[in-house]
DNA sequence: ATTAATGTTCAGAA
DNA sequence: TTTCTGAACATTAA
């Protein structure tokens, strides 16, 4: 679920009341499901946390960084189900970790929840963070990239075009579900192959991947009907109501008129479309 | 009662 | 080198 939009509410919603604040302790949430991932050692973690300030909360691609006073950061990665919470999780029993604050505010505490449990925490010093966020693992955010980066990516590979948009290390911050509504809105084939796609449809797919990703920042998100995703306040985002193609198989289209959306499989992953309006 | 599906990532194999 | 597969996990629907 968190996809760009998505983790930066997460930011947008957390940034107010935990930059600039010390951390008094950080914990694990006891509950009765396997533990996440977290890198180093618990040890490591709470010596260099304890009585650091948080200096600033940002987002680097689908991740959450909180960079505090010494330098180190921390990186949660939500993955399919994690949330950054100030408050009342969706359920008490999949609270992962805890950050407690000096100094009374109006949220004490922030918390990781993840469901699934297939979120991760680390702990990076500037050199990990460098590595670990650069473009050995991560390509430009897809905010940030426009025709001409896009045409200098595709034309590198021989995949589907809906599958290299999944991949992080061209462009990050574009998941399945948007990257099927970015298709949909340029009328391009989820199947097209990328060494296929012109200049044009480039700067297209540049202008409309900016396009949704903002309006869907603006909704805060989407939260789809397992209901897992919500805002720093666990409340629901918005813009599940706007999506055209995502979850809809067999429904009409909307650009078309009436037209099922069709369902495929590629890399494991499911994709919608419109057969009409997406052209190979 | 199984099986398949769910938004992600990445190590390891092809 | 690039691309593909499966596993990590919890929960729900078929």
């Amino acid at each position: 679920m968190p996809e760009l939009p998505e983790v930066e509410t997460m930011i947008r919603g957390i940034r107010p009341h935990v930059e600039g604040r010390t951390i008094e302790r950080i914990s694990k949430c006891r509950c009765s499901c396997k533990p996440i991932t977290i890198t180093p050692s618990w040890s490591s973690i709470t010596r260099r946390a304890r009585g650091r300030t948080i200096i600033e909360v940002r987002r680097r691609a689908k991740r959450v960084v909180l960079e505090l006073d010494s330098g180190d950061c921390f990186v949660i990665e939500p993955r399919m189900t994690g949330l950054m919470l100030l408050s009342d999780p969706p359920d008490p029993g999949h609270l992962r970790i805890q950050w407690d604050f000096q100094s009374p505010c109006n949220y004490k505490s922030l918390w990781f929840w993840d469901r699934r449990g297939l979120g991760t925490l680390s702990l990076f010093t500037p050199d990990e963070l460098s590595h670990r966020l650069g473009p050995k693992f991560l390509g430009p955010d897809a905010l940030e990239v426009d025709g001409a980066g896009w045409h200098a990516m595709l034309k590198k590979t021989q995949r589907e075009i809906k599958v290299a948009m999944l991949d992080q290390k061209m462009i990050a911050g574009i998941g399945n579900l948007y990257a099927s509504e970015i298709l949909h809105r340029v009328g391009i084939h989820p199947q097209k192959k990328c060494s296929r796609v012109t200049k044009k449809q480039c700067g297209l797919i540049a202008e409309h991947t900016v396009a949704v990703l903002s309006e869907a920042i603006r909704y805060e998100g989407s939260t789809l009907s397992d209901g897992t995703y919500r805002n720093s306040l666990n409340k629901e985002g918005g813009y599940q109501n706007a999506h055209l193609v995502y979850d809809r198989e067999e429904q009409p289209c909307d650009r078309c008129g009436d037209v099922p959306i069709k369902r495929i499989v590629q890399g494991q992953r499911s994709t919608f479309f419109c057969p009409i309006c997406q052209r190979r």
